[in-house]
DNA sequence: TGTACATCAGTGAACGCGCGTTCACTGATGTAC
DNA sequence: TGTACATCAGTGAACGCGCGTTCACTGATGTAC
């Protein structure tokens, strides 16, 4: 069949988008290509003219993983009061929907030792988009540089990854909604840069 | 060949200390039961007489993790001048020695996406040897009550963990140096309890 | 004390399965003439 | 305008491989008599 133009771009994109949620899911090993192209309705045996190879996906996928969350903060952020930008994109990051929804959530606290074990090569195309999105959240962090909130949001944001990939181990709701709980007050009464 | 009576549980112990060295450094499907066996001068047929199944390993050798880590923390604040013990764990616990050698270290760090994607029945297994190291850390954390020093201690080990999982995934020695030496100074300037 | 048998950790071939990847083929549409 | 051919996303059978798991067998030592 022939499709038009622009559909293999689209296409493309869908297995991306499709990917980037179940990876975060289910894990970097969670779901195969079979499965993955089943989802979207398609054969396994199309996906090579859309990737070099599943690592090669898997990794795209965490690089669009990344825009998405930093794009969802960032319409947080510009919805928010003035002086609780911080604070409502901590509760957003911090709050049990992220826990209970880790497809549409961060790829750092979705992915984090997937990401480790990657080969050197893709562990450097992952840098980037994780960068950008530390730095987008920079102009919400207190600091008084710019090189000083760029570090306290890769702190902040490490350990908000931390608290949400424990979060997601703990089983009893109770002890999670607490942890929960106490990361936000304490994540945003120590790096607001808005108030 | 007949064994010593002693020899299965010296075994069985020799496996877990191998496999929890191993998972955490490579990940959960870093490595298989052949390699795993083979490291140990044995061949996988044998590993049946032992464990159940590959996954029972697992959480077995998350188990051992938890405690190994435990007591080395005890034993370093134990060697810490009274007043710094807090300050020495989290020195430890955000070193790169700890960053550079996975496999000796926290399992919260090294595999808490794999513990998040475990069976709900394996999951609470881990709860108890996880919850009993928080609790022993507890002691060197702020707080007025026993169980407000927990959830600091909770607080505290999540985001470390979140820290040194993010200090892997960050390819720039130089950016991974930085977030350490700050989150180390954070940390300790905040979880005190013992000065 | 000697003999026959039981035990059981360990061996390594074999099995089954799933998965990533390849490849010959399809067929609707675009292009050349 | 019509005809022959090229294109290329998608299909699904097939391949190769690794891995978890099983199982018949080994053989040193313990036990029963």
């Amino acid at each position: 069949m022939r499709y038009p133009p622009e559909h293999k771009a689209e296409i493309h994109r869908e297995i991306v988008e499709r990917a980037a949620r179940e990876f975060r899911s289910r894990g970097a090993e969670g779901i195969g290509i079979s499965a993955l192209m089943k989802r979207l309705g398609l054969t396994h045996g199309g996906f090579y003219r859309h990737f070099r190879s599943r690592g090669s996906l898997f990794t795209e996928a965490v690089e669009h993983g990344f825009g998405e969350v930093a794009a969802r903060l960032r319409e947080i952020a510009k919805a928010a009061p003035p002086g609780q930008k911080l604070q409502q994109v901590v509760r957003a990051y911090l709050s049990s929907e992220h826990v209970d929804h880790p497809g549409e959530g961060c790829p750092l606290a979705a992915l984090c030792t997937d990401i480790t074990h990657l080969p050197a090569r893709e562990r450097r195309r992952i840098e980037r988009p994780l960068m950008n999105y530390i730095d987008e959240m920079a102009q919400f962090v207190k600091g008084s540089t710019d090189q000083e909130r760029r570090r306290h949001a890769l702190l902040l944001f490490s350990s908000m990854a931390g608290i949400v990939s424990a979060a997601r181990a703990i089983p009893d709701q109770q002890a999670r909604e607490e942890l929960l709980q106490g990361a936000r007050e304490f994540y945003t009464s120590h790096f607001d840069g808005t108030e």
